[in-house]
DNA sequence: CCGCAACTGAACCGGGCAGTTTAGTATCGC
DNA sequence: GCGATACTAAACTGCCCGGTTCAGTTGCGG
């Protein structure tokens, strides 16, 4: 599967050259091997071959390998976005609602894509400070304020006893990864069943409850 | 300050020459640059220069660049252990105590030394799949066995109700680091004030016991 | 069929860096 | 004083890799 992701700002001046039938097909072998193997790690050469392109051609499009992958960073980060900004459905009852978050939350954490552009913001911090931020806003901070908007929505209407909202969600979504991202993060533990995410949900959103049930 | 860290197993055969009058002295700078650079970012000649040895000395006490690395790793995984061992004193209340361990957590989960050997597991995680293995378990998992002992007591004496110890000892972690360590990985903030510190830290108790108390 | 622009592939350059070598110095036991 | 051992400074090798160059090919508009 490849898809483009177009500037939601366009480069203003980036020395980046859009037009061209192969630019797609870089950008797309450029995303798969920074996100395998980092920005350090991944080879020009590599790249290009997965990209089924000669090397002069990808510095046709891009005058260096960093705005090669800064533009991969913004592109996910997009993506990471639309993941977080989907809508709560909040006519169903709390509690159900509340699974099934955490339950989205809780398989997104430890899929290979979220996975890969953690690790990727943890080792680029230093060489690309900017990426690490904006993915963080666009991720993290989106996701919390969506549950955030959420929750506001459930103390209205009495389901939810809420003071301190941006630290309920926050606790909200770290409970719902509890156990699982860590060991995920560290390679303790590659691959987790449905039935393992789901009672880390429960417990969840169980001890969610306790504290800021109706 | 500068300590070394003799071997929990004397290594077999691993081509390190403890014996010498620098050997520390190497040791010690590896450790600042590696845990200022990372494996891949650490140049050797800086460390030499920063251990004041000549580069021809460090390689006199070890083979390569990688097993200085897993050296100074295996001390650090060892300080970590250590970290992570803190005997927990249950014989105030218990909510005073759990206040007092989850500032312990916080505040070591966003302090340097934490935030540099975590971000050298994910970064190093390919080249060295041992290191943040190692690491998950003399601390976050050597960590959770702590706090369950913790729990079994305070539940046989009645203070808490608790079934799942294990996620129940997560959670705790989890809640203790809510909001901080995320933006502190992420970069998105350097420095905490102890208020700020302090507020998670209530709220993270109050919400632990919402489920667990009593 | 021509011309032009995009693309290819392979050779090449240059810098960074791990690891080695060498020629020389300091220190210690005897 | 003498040999041995530890250490130093600096030059050097070899490799990897980002980026460039260039001679040749492909394909498309007119």
């Amino acid at each position: 599967m490849t898809f483009t992701c177009r500037p939601s700002r366009p480069d203003p001046a980036s020395g980046i050259n859009r037009k061209g039938r192969k630019f797609d097909q870089v950008l797309d072998g450029a995303r798969r091997i920074f996100l395998a193997d980092g920005f350090e790690g991944a080879n020009v050469d590599d790249i290009a071959r997965t990209a089924g392109v000669s090397k002069a051609t990808l510095y046709a499009y891009f005058p260096d390998k960093a705005q090669l992958f800064t533009e991969v960073a913004r592109c996910e980060c997009d993506r990471m976005a639309e993941a977080a900004l989907q809508e709560i459905d909040m006519s169903r009852p709390i509690r159900e609602v509340l699974t099934r978050v955490a339950t989205q939350i809780a398989t997104f954490l430890v899929s290979d894509f979220s996975l890969a552009m953690f690790r990727i913001c943890m080792s680029e911090r230093d060489r690309f400070p900017e990426l690490a931020r904006s993915y963080y806003e666009s991720g993290p901070e989106m996701g919390r304020r969506q549950l955030e908007a959420g929750f506001r929505d459930a103390v209205a209407r009495g389901e939810l006893k809420i003071e301190n909202f941006t630290l309920a969600a926050e606790q909200f979504a770290d409970l719902a990864r509890s156990h699982i991202w860590l060991r995920a993060v560290f390679g303790v533990q590659t691959s987790f069943t449905s039935e393992e995410i789901a009672e880390v949900v429960e417990e969840a959103v169980e001890t969610f409850f306790a504290r800021y049930g109706r």
